[in-house]
DNA sequence: TGTACATCAGTGAACGCGCGTTCACTGATGTAC
DNA sequence: TGTACATCAGTGAACGCGCGTTCACTGATGTAC
């Protein structure tokens, strides 16, 4: 907990914003080398970026505060993961498949991150304190998903009116292989990427075309 | 939490292993009323059953080994409710239908239960102390889930060796589909038993009998 | 150019809480004589 | 049949821990005159 002795040099007179910035980085860091998103807690954000706790209050009222804006960030890079696999794709339902893979490949690298994104319970959107209206930080990346999907059918003469439910039921199997991976390492489990073609295969969402 | 003053008496001399199963009993229900795992405390559970948390330890030599020993109850309960819900199937297919929407009931309707059997992180199978050869108390769970989707193949004509794969698809597709209905209630999912046969019938594992 | 001062970026100590766990104990109860 | 005693099923108080959060403070730093 100490591994980082940054002999922090105190901020100057204006730039006490930067501490804010530190703090979530540390955040990210926390949730990076644990794995788990119980390590989030105020006095190990503190201690990970040399300072002591009352020192986060300065910027986030409570955890609560905290916990939501690492949230937008969080989220933030995880659909620039997303969006960046795309690259290269050749068609709709390329693009749909690397955006696919990379969900599978964030989680199991980062579940930490993935866990505090989509795992939270006591955490979750109702005790987030996110007012009734208010749009989950996560529903933009349901949305994306769901836009691939239907590109993807679209693109095969499929009907777009199955998007929707074809989009939970991949979102679905992508979560759930995810947290089982996670939750049950010791299960020997079949390679991810052939995985997931082998359901998208099933979804109706690859492309005939034979190269991998 | 003195919501249940069962003035209770203390056992006869010979009988103080009761209090074993009233534990037992006490901690499930407590799983049930609260719908968190992490409710699931050893002073919560004495609690609930009328006596102090260091009775606890007469029964069982910490939360670990109490932990332990709901698992293991509470899977079987698991696997005695998909069991019952084959009652009156037509066929194979039907068998794996019933199953399968019995499954996401039981988690969406015992949240609490679910997530201490499915979810669990730091009460994992490797920190719940589970020996290296030994089989985690769900494998038989799963190993039900693959045996059924088993038949199901065979009995349409389709080649056996699908199922290892198919069996972790649906499993995957079943368990992210419990976990973001509890964890994203204030979404408005599609319907549980439509979206279960779409995937099943994705999956190839819906017969062609129209029969619903 | 020099100095008094307001402000800013934090610190250090403490709070109350619930947790798992321990220890010495107590009072009822069955049993041996 | 009556009594002493060992045992059993718990109790009550306390421990150390880490948590989120609060409060009064301190020392460096930029600024006004």
């Amino acid at each position: 907990v100490s591994r980082e002795t940054v002999l922090r040099h105190r901020n100057r007179k204006g730039e006490g914003a930067r501490l804010r910035q530190d703090i979530l980085a540390a955040a990210a860091q926390l949730l990076a080398d644990s794995g788990d998103a119980d390590a989030l807690t105020i006095r190990a954000v503190a201690a990970a970026c040399s300072v002591t706790p009352p020192a986060i209050y300065q910027h986030f009222s409570d955890k609560q505060t905290l916990v939501r804006a690492l949230l937008q960030q969080q989220f933030s890079v995880f659909r620039n993961v997303l969006h960046e696999a795309e690259a290269g794709a050749r068609d709709a339902c390329d693009v749909l498949r690397r955006r696919c893979r990379a969900y599978v490949c964030f989680g199991a690298e980062h579940p930490g991150q993935y866990s505090v994104l989509f795992n939270a319970r006591e955490l979750g959107p109702s005790s987030l304190g996110i007012a009734e209206g208010e749009a989950h930080p996560g529903a933009a990346a349901f949305v994306d998903l769901r836009a691939s999907v239907e590109a993807c059918l679209v693109s095969q003469g499929k009907p777009r009116e199955s998007a929707g439910l074809v989009a939970i039921e991949l979102w679905a199997f992508l979560h759930g292989f995810v947290d089982l991976h996670v939750t049950k390492p010791e299960m020997n489990w079949p390679p991810t990427e052939s995985t997931v073609d082998a359901v998208l295969g099933h979804l109706g969402l690859m492309n005939a075309s034979p190269a991998n």
